[in-house]
DNA sequence: CGGTGAAGTAATCAATTGATTACCTCTTGG
DNA sequence: CCAAGAGGTAATCAATTGATTACTTCACCG
């Protein structure tokens, strides 16, 4: 993302920030991602950054419906293939694929995380708790889990993301570090490793 | 935690600006915690917050290895009563009721939440990461879980706290919010959602 | 051309916040 | 009593940060 592009368009320059906006949240959180940081991230300066969204807050409650977008989105594409004759499992893997492969678009996952840690607030909180849910609901009902096969999807589904939160593959040579992100992670382990190893690190 | 107190010992105004941080970082996390709200809670000046700590990175620091300690200790306590003669399923739910224990003081598992969130830190990164394969070690040898029972187990857990952060008990009117609860945390729903009820709300 | 509107920024502001300092106020032992 | 040390605070600082404003630059159209 660096600064050597010129002008653009307002659509263009509006998804560049925002993609910014979605890294520096999801390494930092809300309160913790500072619309400096996001502005050096995309290149421009903190003004425009500001003057684009309004606020801090409309700009990460964007981020954040983008990237539930996102996951849904993803879910749907998948769920849509669905043909009725698969096991459970089948179901639960091609689901558990499609998460995996948000965790190329990293900030995704880490943004809603942090999300999900807002609870309290009264802006982000009921955000979080309707796009939980909204998601819950899909695969629910579209993808036809039950209540248990839904709730180990989205344990298993938090589990992984806070693993890749705390950067647990940054210790992959520890052997029980290793163990319990490939438990964890199950098939897709190595690709989400592979992945990982071209980590910004941009602290 | 009113300011109805008048001197401490050292010691034990110590304990109580540790609670009262563990309750604030655990709402608003690091980044979204003030020293203030800190000292406002514990009902004295921040300038004697920050003197008695250090710095606010020092007192998050002890906040979480406390919350580390908390649980593992809870969890030490259950498998000290471990005979060898229980089946699998009994050994999970018993660990799963000593994490439910932790639910009364929300703080400790809304603290570890976010210290997790700070994986790109250079200072709590690394902490997280030790803090989390000390609690797995812990559930892979001295309770005895298989790497895939811990995994279950951990998932489960994550789940559970997530949705505590996000205060999906608000929304325990709601059919879908409420399956999902009670899915996830199994018999000790009603007891948590009992457990909070009062639930500071001090946004 | 020239001017008009969109893209973008430098400069600056006001508020917040972690930290520091100098001071106050009890208690307690000699 | 009184000195000394521990508990504790008011006042203030410097840095950070989200937001605002006035300005600049550039493309394009008539």
């Amino acid at each position: 993302m660096g600064a050597t592009e010129g002008r653009l368009s307002s659509e263009d320059r509006r998804e560049q920030i925002l993609a910014a906006a979605t890294a520096v949240f999801g390494e930092r959180g809300y309160a913790g991602g500072t619309t400096d940081a996001i502005a050096r991230e995309a290149g421009i300066s903190q003004a425009y950054v500001v003057r684009m969204f309004g606020s801090k807050e409309q700009l990460f409650l964007e981020v954040a419906r983008r990237a539930v977008g996102r996951l849904e989105a993803e879910f749907r594409a998948v769920i849509s293939q669905f043909s009725g004759e698969e096991t459970m499992l089948e179901r639960q893997s091609a689901l558990g694929r499609a998460y995996g492969e948000l965790v190329a678009d990293r900030g995704i996952l880490l943004s809603l995380l942090h999300l999900f840690g807002l609870g309290h607030d009264p802006v982000f909180g009921p955000e979080a708790r309707d796009s939980f849910l909204g998601v819950y609901r899909l695969v629910r009902e579209e993808a036809g889990f039950s209540p248990e096969d839904a709730t180990d999807f989205f344990a298993r589904g938090m589990l992984n993301t806070i693993l890749l939160a705390m950067r647990m593959p940054d210790r992959k040579e520890d052997p029980m570090a290793f163990e319990l992100l490939s438990t964890s992670m199950g098939p897709q382990c190595e690709a989400i490793l592979a992945l990982y190893e071209d980590a910004p690190a941009r602290a």
